[in-house]
DNA sequence: CAGCATCATTTGATCGTTCAAAAGGTCTCG
DNA sequence: CGAGACCTTTTGAACGATCAAATGATGCTG
């Protein structure tokens, strides 16, 4: 009540209302143990009435740590997979929060644009670390970022460079494909395709290489056709899959599945024998089994990697793979 | 080279290696004309060649702007219809971008806690402003936040007060669903079925509005059914349409639409004259006319808003209707 | 009772920037 | 030649917090 009521409260005005020291004001918010429980109670409770809230900006200043995490969002691509990446996102923000951390997006128009972004905020006390996703073959952003002494958090292996030294998590997709192989050949299936992408990304051939292990001591001759991403693409392809005497196949994406299941459909087959990746919602709506990414768990697991790696600590797991698994729909016979 | 080189710069520690002072460093980059072009150039020069980058917090400290932005980030509702808001936020963040601006997000479990969180995040110095989605009736979270203090910008109605002295844009849905009536009528259709969601929602009302408008002249006797989202309710509501003797359909979401466009098949009908509403990749990937919302166009438009709220100023034109616009697509015969 | 921990609290300095006002310099004009 | 105007540069003072070290108060011990 001494001066301006209205004035948003700080450590100073509060302390001098109670008449202690600004330090002790913050200690009772910070550092509670080295405060005397009885200054401790009046000093909290004249916060609570005050409604004080600790700048984040004059922390941030003094501590050097900002808080906050970068993550690039990428423009909206095809769309029917881009799904993944927004619940993803969602589970990150989540997690970094319930650990004080929060989430600011930015993008780049060009490629190498994003690492002298990511490097910008990180030297104008923005960003403690970065959240890195689509990594892949060669990608030069962990080294260069770490070199540049920014944390780098990877969703997505360092392909071809497995041994990198910075902190990575991955989904397993090819123990979700080989899961998927093993359901179908529970179902009496011998001539199991696998629809992926052409050869040379990284995680298309790891799934195929789960489908291969799958089809373990079977002939797989004719099984194996790729082609590029979408519904259209996977119509066409599949015909080549009939003709090869399939009867079920796996496929690298919900969108060649969604191909796939037309394609099955026409040839009087059932859209049950068809599964996709991803467990998109267009999946989910259509009826469509499909392997599912445990996104909510990656981005818990992949906080905790960040704390970590904010902490200086050495991580006893610097990687992870999550297994993804097959999630099966009676597939509700949506006629088309 | 005075003292240590590896020591990031800032404005004092390059003040004394070019022997002037910090506010002169700072004026040759924030204000350039009140420094003399020879020092100017001098002090750019020297600045580049150190990498020097302003101390954001530093400066949000002394400007008290954090140059942030607030966004909830939902969690992914069903999915199919969620992707509009995944671009949404992507535009956002890179007209956010162009103009000095960062979007960090956030989330909370609970109704009533998103204006705390906001009214938080506003006082601990995190935000400048924020950005609301998903309005609904009687929404309290622009009043209770203008009072509070902190500068609205909505994207959608404010529902039942339209005269909330908020800056707010919405896209006219209804005129969307008119130009697709409009088409549909050109095309010969007189049965013209308007398939939405339960009565009450602000957005569906408002697009069945607008067929309504469309359709004038006509007889519309049973050509109006509701359901809840899903393509398998839009399966049984289209049935309902058709022995209303309905020619042709436009949904108020691509969900529905998809349900729509299978029951149109399987009656012999083309799912060319099924119209969905949200342009989803699915309807892109599946050939399926949908009436697009610009979302680019809103975004930019939306933070031009925020940009004048922020500045104080009394808008010329504080609320802003963007026309929804329909997306013919050849409808590539997908089978099913 | 001096000496020494121990605990609670305060003080001074600092993080890096910008605002506002002062100071120094040059030029013009009466 | 001195007053005033103008342009450029510098200076002092915040912004709001935390770190690190100093100070004061209390109790215990030999």
């Amino acid at each position: 009540m001494t001066s301006a009521a209205t004035a948003k409260p700080t450590l100073v005005s509060l302390a001098r209302e109670l008449g202690v020291s600004r330090q002790t004001v913050s200690n009772a918010l910070n550092a509670p143990h080295v405060v005397a429980p009885e200054t401790r109670e009046r000093v909290l409770a004249a916060i609570t009435a005050s409604g004080y809230r600790p700048s984040a900006v004059g922390r941030a200043l003094r501590t050097r740590r900002s808080m906050n995490l970068a993550y690039r969002l990428y423009p909206a691509v095809d769309g029917i997979n881009g799904a993944v990446m927004d619940r993803f996102l969602h589970h990150l923000v989540v997690q970094a929060q319930r650990h004080g951390y929060r989430v600011t997006l930015f993008d780049t128009p060009s490629y190498p644009a994003e690492i002298d972004a990511l490097v910008e905020q990180h030297q104008a006390g923005l960003i403690d670390a970065c959240v890195l996703t689509d990594t892949h073959s060669g990608d030069p952003r962990p080294r260069r970022l770490t070199r540049a002494g920014l944390p780098v958090v990877a969703f997505g292996r360092p392909w071809g460079d497995l041994e990198s030294p910075h902190a990575w998590l991955d989904i397993d997709g090819g123990a979700g494909c080989e899961e998927a192989v093993a359901h179908l050949r529970a179902q009496g299936h011998t001539r199991i395709g696998f629809l992926g992408w052409p050869e040379g990304s990284g995680a298309g051939d790891d799934r195929c290489s789960g489908w291969a292990r799958g089809m373990a001591g079977l002939d797989v001759a004719g099984l194996r056709v790729h082609a590029e991403d979408g519904v259209r693409q996977g119509v066409e392809a599949t015909a080549a899959l009939l003709t090869a005497g399939a009867t079920a196949v796996v496929c690298v994406s919900d969108s060649l599945a969604l191909g796939a299941a037309s394609r099955f459909r026409s040839a009087g087959r059932s859209a049950a024998d068809v599964i996709g990746f991803d467990d998109t919602p267009v999946a989910a709506a259509l009826g469509l089994s499909s392997i599912a990414q445990p996104v909510e768990q990656a981005a818990a697991t992949l906080i905790t990697m960040t704390l970590a790696v904010l902490r200086g600590e050495r991580l006893s797991a610097p990687h992870s793979l999550l297994p993804a698994h097959l999630v099966l729909r009676g597939h509700q016979p949506l006629q088309p």
